[in-house]
DNA sequence: CGCGATTTGTGCACCTGTTCACAAGCGCCT
DNA sequence: AGGCGCTTGTGAACAGGTGCACAAATCGCG
């Protein structure tokens, strides 16, 4: 019950007719469907099913074309998606038909990582400038980048458009360094610092924690290494554990 | 997600050591109300309310006090919550009172930044080795951590107990790298590597695709650009306010 | 000792996202 | 041409998560 657009009609990319709103889940996935589209391609398939994209991509089939119909893709019945076109058609709806370009702040140990990321070029993200606060490390070269002092960084997004700024400073800097990024128009924000960043409504902030998904896959260990203590005959083998959780659940007690 | 209990046939349950079931919304987030708590520790505080603790963690205030009972947490009605007593109820739920060991393969841009970020150790995870497959890589030492070559994993799992696994290779290398973690008894990865990988039942794997988040942020970008170019819809947007607050919100943390 | 201020814990309604199941459409074969 | 098998697209049920609003509980104070 949306927009429905004539097959057959090809139109050019970048004349997107209109995208009103997409589920978020759905925009954090097409990412992946793009990069399994573009092996596909890689290897010289024309067409892909929905179920061995989705295969590629590692989802549910029907969420795939779930995902594909909201952004009126064009599939045809019977055979499957035209990979070409599929691409074309997310790259589209991601804004990845122009090359954008990423500012990144901070240069310690990640930053110089992600300056060295190629992963990055390969996907149609260019990182136009370099900075840093130390004054250390002004002037050193990355990848072929200069590494600028902070403050320049008015005068080098005057210069050229910045579309995404990424923050790989230290926690207690990144705040300040949002908040300069802001001030030159940045409305997007990828963050590796672990804080919280405060921004004005329409800037869009991402934060990736490296440290939180190691504790995320640590629980499920934790709770693995439970469940295997569990099913023991007399399994008091399970060892107090000094938080004191055992037997606090309140919630529901039993089930009646 | 695949146990169910029958409500009326319990009987003997009796003493429920753990609970087993947590919302993995909630555990996603327990990781940065634990870094929140610690940085109030580190402020002096003894306590903290919810709202308090919801604002520093960058959450609704309702949701971290659903997520807390979730875990059974004892809060004061009428003070808020005991910083030292939440943080080690916490810890212990997300496994984090023994310090975990974590392999981690593939030194190459990424890699070697993984293995200088302080960040792991800070929050309770030892980096125990470091395994490459190029052989010009061997024998380096990075942080102190001498770079070994992957052929020697099963060894040097033998030697010690490692909790996850950390994959940063190229993408081609990624699922043979998965491989010989599972063949060692690893059931917890961190793939950065930008592919699927196909785990047995058990091994709980989580992806950072670096690319794909500056490809999402792409995405608001190019929305947020279509929205300024495109006169209002509906005619409720009389005030041309340059904060242009206005915009629905879509701001939302990470979930995958 | 009771009262009010404060804050937690939670029932409930809402909303987003997922999954199932199937009709509609397409190509191919006879 | 017509039928048949295959695949998409989607309505509808389902599941899970979110946020509101309020009762219950606790502290401090007169």
């Amino acid at each position: 019950m949306s927009q429905h657009r004539h097959p057959g009609a090809p139109g050019r990319a970048g004349a997107v007719p209109a995208l009103p709103d997409l589920p978020e889940a759905t925009v954090a996935r097409l990412p992946e469907y793009l990069r399994a589209l573009h092996a596909l391609a890689d290897a010289g398939d024309e067409t892909v099913s929905s179920e061995a994209l989705a295969n590629a991509a590692g989802v549910n089939s029907a969420k795939l074309r779930k995902d594909l119909s909201h952004l009126g893709s064009y599939g045809t019945r019977g055979v499957g998606y035209d990979v070409a076109l599929l691409i074309d058609q997310i790259e589209s709806v991601l804004g990845l038909t122009q090359c954008r370009s990423v500012a990144l702040v901070g240069v310690g140990n990640l930053g110089h990582a992600l300056a060295g990321y190629d992963g990055f070029a390969s996907r149609g993200f260019r990182i136009a400038a370099l900075f840093d606060a130390d004054s250390s490390r002004i002037g050193e070269e990355i990848n072929g980048l200069l590494v600028r002092h902070i403050d320049e960084l008015p005068r080098v997004a005057a210069d050229e458009l910045i579309s995404i700024g990424v923050i790989a400073t230290p926690a207690p800097a990144a705040q300040s360094v949002a908040d300069q990024l802001v001030a030159v128009g940045v409305t997007s924000i990828l963050n590796f610092a672990p804080c919280v960043l405060s921004v004005p409504d329409g800037v869009d902030v991402r934060k990736v924690d490296l440290a939180i998904e190691l504790q995320i896959l640590s629980f499920h260990e934790h709770r693995k290494a439970s469940l295997t203590a569990l099913p023991a005959t007399g399994g008091s083998a399970l060892t107090a554990l000094p938080g004191g959780l055992t037997a606090t659940d309140t919630q529901e007690a039993i089930g009646t």
